[in-house]
DNA sequence: GCCGTTTTCGGCCCGACTGTTTTCAGTCG
């Protein structure tokens, strides 16, 4: 079962957000964010230990997460859900739009979401009004229309973990043989629309029945004996259907998709006189295979095509040639090169995530919190090195864990980062990443980034695009120039796994490594959980084709660390 | 609302940037 903390954790988030919306205290909205962010990254599940045991929450906090344990939700909360209309919180999605500008456009003009504020703006009714200039008014249209475009999709995060919830809750019911996602889920798109479960069932009645009536389900949109839908707390649809056990894996195959792969498959059942559906693949009423997908693709003359690939972007004439790549699995990476602790804006100590990265079995594991130029992080020089220190002795009682003292630098403007060569040469791994000034012009971004890459101190470029799913757009960048820039100079790109980063994008992976750059999958994490993330990063370079010679965090520890001597 | 070698009250990550402003408010990381 899912772990209580991510849904408790969103609700303190969301009266966070709705308890600013209405003008309160912002000291004690930052209390709230940091109780979400805590809570979230807290690696015990709070329905099972005392929730006063995260730090920053205190008596109120706690109340509150008692009482959303108990019935999924807090007096407080509901009454600013009733006070604030939905579409006024969604406001301040909109980029550059706050809290404040928020409350004023609800309360003196009665716009309620983004929809109506660029009404507003096109029938000039905020002309004049203070603090809106054809400057501000265009950029608001455009992030409005950047929300649109987003829709109702989720990142891949929150689908997966609603997917996971849907499967543990299906499996207890009794008489269900198997269960399994499919769909875009399944070939691990950045983000979701919605989320197709399949199901093997002695009684389908029953298993409907038990869906229809899970905690998660806010509302049904259609249920009978071989499919229900559903629409679920986080707004995403969900789609039971129950298949023939003889036919798993055709229904498995269908509706894994992608449509393009699928139809491509059809055609060469089609030129042999067969017909291939969720059913199975037949030669008249003959079954040819169904059972499984190994089948049905042998049955084609290919060997299985991993979901990451169905994409009909040559997968398919690879795969009848034999010449399906290996793809690099999870299993494969033996590393994590950008993580964070309480330093910075970690949630955990350096002890705790350093114990949680022995556990997930790594052979070494990077520390890189931010460096000076990110201001409100206040680190200094002298805190590096005493975490450098600190990150010594807590070697010792790692023998088959080795542990790399970094930093994530700060790539400025001019492409410069925040401390000297000297300084830099004493860390064993230096990953540099934009923060700031994203709005520069292609010519100027990419001037910077090919600076970095030439930075010899800089091992690893992160989240390279700095695009946040649904929230920021990617930077602009003549990517071609950077790659060929951090291949000439043995500098990595990172895939970075937090999901609604997912930066490098697949595509752009593709790119890269048609210029022969290598790749760091990394976990970004900035609490315990979040160092699993890393499953979403492969997922990544899944669909990208990359094999484990692309990817430096798998290779053994002594060719990493040529690999980083190399770069100076 | 949280927290404590500034310890039960009075602070709370804080500076840069943007678009607008004639001195600054809001947003962001």
């Amino acid at each position: 079962m899912a772990r209580a903390n991510d849904a408790a954790a969103a609700a303190l988030q969301e009266y966070a957000e709705l308890f600013a919306l209405t003008g309160g205290d912002a000291f004690r909205v930052r209390s709230y964010q940091k109780a979400a962010k805590a809570i979230a990254g807290h690696p015990e599940d709070i329905s099972v230990v005392d929730v006063r045991e995260v730090p920053g929450v205190g008596e109120a906090i706690a109340k509150k997460m008692e009482e959303f344990l108990r019935r999924g939700s807090f007096r407080q909360l509901d009454e600013l859900r009733a006070l604030v209309p939905e579409g006024v919180r969604r406001l301040t999605r909109i980029p550059s739009l706050g809290p404040k500008t928020a409350l004023l456009l609800f309360n003196e003009y009665g716009i309620d979401s983004p929809d109506a504020l660029a009404e507003a703006i096109r029938a000039g009714r905020l002309k004049g009004r203070k603090g809106f200039g054809p400057k501000t008014e265009a950029n608001l249209l455009k992030g409005i229309e950047q929300l649109r475009r987003s829709g109702a999709r989720v990142h891949l995060g929150v689908a997966t973990a609603l997917a996971e919830q849907v499967l543990a809750s299906l499996r207890e019911v009794p008489g269900v043989n198997r269960v399994a996602y499919a769909g875009s889920l399944r070939r691990m798109r950045e983000t979701i629309g919605d989320i197709d479960v399949l199901a093997t069932a002695d009684d389908p009645a029953a298993l409907m029945d038990a869906f229809r009536r899970q905690p998660y389900v806010t509302e049904v949109i259609a249920s009978g004996e071989a499919k229900t839908s559903v629409l679920t707390g986080p707004g995403l649809q969900v789609d039971l259907r129950v298949v023939p056990a003889g036919s798993w894996g055709a229904a498995l195959q269908y509706f894994t998709g992608s449509k393009e792969h699928n139809v491509r498959l059809r055609e060469i059942c089609v030129k042999r006189g067969w017909k291939l559906s969720e059913y199975g693949l037949f030669e008249g009423e003959r079954v040819i295979a169904a059972e499984t997908e190994e089948e049905i693709y042998a049955a084609l003359g290919m060997p299985w095509v991993p979901p990451t690939l169905r994409e009909d972007g040559g997968e398919i004439e690879a795969a009848l040639r034999g010449e399906l790549p290996r793809l690099v699995t999870l299993e494969d990476v033996r590393g994590d090169l950008h993580t964070h602790t309480d330093l910075t804006d970690g949630v955990a100590s350096l002890e705790e995530m350093v114990a949680a990265a022995a556990r997930r079995g790594y052979a070494y594991y990077a520390v890189t919190d931010h460096a000076p130029d990110l201001v409100m992080q206040r680190m200094t020089l002298e805190k590096a090195l005493a975490q450098r220190e600190r990150v010594r002795r807590l070697q010792e009682s790692h023998p088959d864990l080795r542990l790399l003292h970094g930093t994530e630098l700060n790539i400025g403007p001019d492409g410069t980062v925040d401390w000297p060569a000297e300084v830099l040469d004493g860390f064993d791994v230096c990953v540099a990443s934009v923060h700031s000034h994203f709005t520069q012009s292609s010519e100027e971004m990419t001037r910077r980034l090919i600076a970095a890459c030439e930075n010899p101190g800089v091992h690893i470029i992160g989240h390279p695009t700095t695009r946040k799913i649904g929230k920021r757009p990617p930077v602009e960048a003549d990517w071609d120039a950077v790659f060929r820039a951090a291949a000439r100079t043995g500098t990595a790109m990172e895939i970075d796994s937090y999901p609604d980063r997912a930066d490098l994008p697949s595509d752009l992976v593709r790119l890269a490594r048609h210029h022969g750059v290598k790749f760091s999958i990394d976990s970004d994490a900035h609490a315990v959980p979040h160092l699993a993330h890393q499953r979403f990063g492969v997922g990544i370079a899944q669909r990208a084709w990359l094999t484990r010679e692309d990817v430096i965090n798998t290779w053994p520890l002594e060719r990493l660390l040529a690999f980083l001597r190399g770069s100076r």
